[in-house]
DNA sequence: TCCGAATTCAAATGAAGGTTTGAAATGCAC
DNA sequence: GTGCATTTCAAACCTTCATTTGAATTCGGA
């Protein structure tokens, strides 16, 4: 009942699949193109996957297990400078997604999904996406004062995860403006830099009292 | 030939699409739907502004015209603390994109353009994004050194911007990670001062001559 | 009121795309 | 090699959706 796990079109559709997906997104990507990749028939989805829905989210599974293939998540060390942590975490993260040399098409995947979601999205977050908020959101705590209340956190973290993923969203626009950082090992070192430069320059005036210029009230 | 601009349907399908287009897409939304919400036939959209994408293109331009009403653009005092002025400036355009009493479908369907374009994304970029990226990187590049290169101008340009793109690009996943703001005005005015307050200490940290923490090669 | 142009409408058209079907081919156990 | 289950394939199917069509209706001016 079950197919076994050994099918030859089986594993080739779902190679295939992961960057065609990625670059056009689940609905303008079509069976069609896909088995003409995976030279297969257009039922192969269907006797395999039950639909076109079943077949993206097995993709998606199957893109989770190679997704950082060739580096892998950097684990703290122990007692180990907390910004310098963040630092380094933040170099692999951005690296991992960016970086012109190696298959960044898992993490456009993740990054469409994010946007327009299906119904896989859920168990995207939750194998996915939610380990990595974490791992980020724990980092950030420790360079916070100690009581710093969760919302405060919380934005942190989304204002780092923001710096980078517009990137992923919104290139079309960035090229557009000529915005885009230079496409090169050197042109995303030199974005990383600056990633972490402004991310521990905001993290640090959140840990100060203070409070923000100009306090108004919001428009309206 | 060309039809008079005091049409009845004409200006009642261009109000009604626009939430509509907003909520799920070009691609999502159906003309059936449109019309059904205008209350007229589905040929009216032909008839009138001759495709579908020629329609999306007049409601985009229809929607620029009243993107912000009831509240317009800060004009910077000239001579003020440049600071000061950014604030400013981003307590208005944040409160535009994200105050929950306030239509918030135009810049939704900004959003939504600039991850998945269409062909209409070139007249929008020109028409609506482009001054306010012009404005904000002008406001930047007050706070940071004079000779400050223009990459690193654009990539502090990018900081501000994708921390307050995610709200309304990554909203669902952000929802599932419990991360999302609160929807309220006072929550909406806790989150922009802590964008600012972020931004701020980033650009300071910019300004410093510094070096990044735990400089390393980037993976690979 | 009458005429012609503009507009509205229901129905048809045609293309695109996912899914189903039934037969042919393949692989594997005995 | 025979037989059975699995897999592949081409073709048909079915739904959705934008677009077109041609008739009916409305509107404005003479």
């Amino acid at each position: 009942m079950v197919p076994a796990p050994s099918d030859a079109t089986r594993t080739r559709l779902l190679e295939v699949a992961g960057p065609l997906f990625a670059a056009r997104g689940f609905r303008d990507t079509g069976i069609k193109e896909i088995c003409a990749a995976a030279r297969c028939n257009v039922a192969s989805v269907n006797y395999h996957f039950g639909s076109k829905l079943g077949f993206y989210g097995a993709v998606l599974a199957h893109a989770h297990q190679r997704a950082f293939v060739g580096s892998t998540m950097p684990v703290p060390a122990a007692g180990a400078d907390p910004q310098q942590t963040l630092a380094t975490w933040l170099r692999w993260w951005i690296g991992s997604m960016l970086h012109p040399d190696r298959p960044t098409w898992v993490q456009t995947l993740l990054a469409k999904e994010i946007v327009d979601p299906t119904p896989a999205l859920d168990a995207m977050v939750e194998r996915s996406i939610r380990p990595m908020h974490g791992r980020l959101t724990t980092m950030v705590k420790r360079i916070l004062p100690p009581r710093t209340k969760p919302a405060k956190l919380r934005d942190a973290v989304n204002s780092i995860i923001g710096q980078v993923l517009i990137y992923k969203h919104a290139s079309a626009v960035l090229e557009r403006l000529g915005a885009m950082p230079e496409e090169s090992a050197a042109g995303l070192d030199r974005l990383i830099d600056h990633v972490v430069t402004f991310t521990l320059g905001g993290l640090a005036a959140l840990a100060k009292p203070s409070s923000p210029t100009t306090r108004r009230r919001s428009a309206r």
